[in-house]
DNA sequence: GTCATATTCAACCATTTGGTTGACGATTGC
DNA sequence: GCAATCGTCAACCAAATGGTTGAATATGAC
């Protein structure tokens, strides 16, 4: 798996690890933190967190006894690049897209982080 | 792998299956062309286009002897939202996010041409 | 009907994937 | 120093993945 599409579009393709980032989009969490509501043992976790990284989805920094996992969105964008080799076909969801943009951060509730 | 986006990003995550896809961009093909480019039997291409059919990112048609793929973009234009926004929406509200993505899929309003 | 073409199916194989458990290293608190 | 916490590593396992080959099916051409 050398190019890096391949390491990202495999990485998004389990669900665990798509929750992962929706957690991490909200804020930076540390590993037993991220791990805390899936049913399966820390080490999975830290497996799909080391594949994120690997992928560059995620990042991973020590402070202390505690690492802590952030979202770096380059990669996604990466991703979003090659998809729009495919432009034509997705630029009619734009318009629901940006309409639905546009309710969410009208919501001062939605401000965060 | 019964969630969409699992098959989705699993299918977009093989370079041979990206390769197709590109070459079914630029328009439809038989099989046997397909594979033409391909180092591989034309059996293992065969099974990357069931893969891609499943994902609902091509569609098969038999006139004839031969099968014509095309490409189908509605689960393309999911994934693509859906990276969308990690991309450049990190500040928005992931749940009304997700209603979204599941309204934008399942309303057939929206899978205009 | 017979033969060639187009595609899939079935069985098989090696490698990868996603999970487990238990041991280990690093750090903090007492 | 000692115990508890945080996270990874290593070994293992079952299942999925990506490829092969050879047989089977369906259609078209003669």
């Amino acid at each position: 798996m050398t190019e890096p599409l391949d390491a990202i579009f495999s990485a998004l393709a389990d669900p665990t690890r798509r929750a992962i980032l929706s957690m991490l989009l909200i804020d930076d969490m540390a590993v037993t933190d991220v791990a805390e509501p899936f049913q399966m043992s820390l080490a999975a976790i830290s497996k799909h967190l080391g594949i994120l990284n690997e992928a560059g989805l995620i990042t991973r920094e020590r402070r202390g006894r505690v690492i802590w996992c952030k979202l770096d969105p380059d990669a996604l964008r990466a991703a979003s690049v090659w998809m729009q080799g495919f432009g034509q076909f997705e630029a009619m969801d734009l318009d629901a897209f940006e309409a639905f943009l546009d309710g969410s951060l009208d919501d001062p509730e939605n401000q965060s982080a």
